[in-house]
DNA sequence: GACTGTGAAGCCATTCACAGCT
DNA sequence: AGCTGTGAATGGCTTCACAGTC
């Protein structure tokens, strides 16, 4: 690792870049180019170039790089040769689907416990795991040595969680719900907003045409 | 509307201003400044006057803004000033979990229908809305006037899925699904891709410790 | 005096184009 | 000849700083 700072963005196709070699790997290819690569996820063969010299030199010139080793380099920088694990807080309907995500586990992320606050869904059980009260926070985030938190409740409860997460232990936030949260400087923060998301869809629409 | 192209990040963030401003006017605010909403979503406040500039001058210098007026702009510029009529392919545990998720029917997001190809989910009710096979894609689209497509299928299936919804008249697709799509240019993709965000949070929880 | 609106400057990411290997 | 790796050029978003207005 020798660049001081990596864009999100490289980060994020990085991710996408992983998942596409691990498709050639289980289609048995063995050699792949930045330009093929790129046809397979809609970039510019030169962006993947760039992507990957942030963190070396994979490839090799005039041939192109062995798919499993380059496979191996972005599971690592990405930090997925390891597993991480995870609490929800929020055991509704889209924190019990993420919990229950298969995706995750495939991955290296598994969910240490989802925890919610309403007495009617402690108890139930999620696949393996059982929804239990907030109450037991600290307690499996200290235990199952958890750094990631992902905050599944409803907006007017997320900045409490999130703070509480954070004095629990939490390194980073992964947040749902539909809230601008304030974490400090050196907890990881990313929003998945689906309003967000439908809203930039209706710009566009109503925008283009 | 003056501007030829909007950057994507300034939608994002609009679509953040109008929820924060919609929170102002739940507490009574009449006035806002550039600053005040800047401090409460997190951005300069050069950032958000910047950002509000593209679409015209919504507030009086020396002042700042109307909450109610502003608000209502920004609802028009997001088109959200009519009901946008969805339909969301995929009934497992995430297409489940949107379907029923009251956050989209407040911004004016209407599920007019969920598919799944399964015959033990079809018949099956999520709400007021039943599932049905994917056969009824195209005609519901046609009735229902829908025009912007949720994939929340698995990605060996994605592709298909979406192919069939723009040929059905869908112009925007929301896609949940672990796979990059190929949209033709006249059709609308945002991704929501879990793990990619999880990912980004390992590599930086790896890479900056 | 306070705060918006905006041209200019600065900064960062992407694309270009080619030198460097195999 | 083919493809990677990379400095230089480009393009686009953000920040700065101040003129304009109330």
């Amino acid at each position: 690792m020798k660049a001081y700072k990596i864009p999100e963005a490289t980060v994020m196709r990085l991710s996408i870049y992983s998942r596409y070699l691990h498709q050639l790997i289980d289609d048995g290819v063995k050699s792949v180019s930045s330009d093929e690569i790129a046809h397979g996820v809609g970039v510019s063969s030169a962006q993947v170039r760039k992507d990957l010299a942030y963190f070396g030199e994979f490839g090799t010139r005039g041939v192109g790089y062995k798919v499993e080793v380059l496979y191996g380099h972005l599971m690592k920088i990405l930090g997925l040769d390891r597993r991480w694990c995870a609490i929800i807080i929020g055991a509704g309907k889209l924190g019990s689907a993420l919990a229950l995500y298969q995706g995750f586990a495939a991955r290296g992320f598994n969910v240490g416990a989802i925890l919610d606050a309403s007495p009617d869904k402690i108890g139930t059980k999620l696949g393996e795991i059982e929804v239990e009260p907030l109450e037991m926070m600290a307690q499996r985030i200290e235990e199952k040595n958890i750094t990631i938190g992902i905050v599944t409740v409803p907006a007017s409860a997320a900045q409490e969680v999130t703070d509480k997460l954070i004095e629990s232990g939490v390194k980073a936030i992964l947040n749902f719900s539909p809230r601008v949260l304030k974490v400090p400087g050196n907890v990881i923060l990313r929003n998945v907003d689906l309003s967000v998301n439908l809203e930039v869809l209706s710009f566009n629409l109503n925008y283009l045409k």
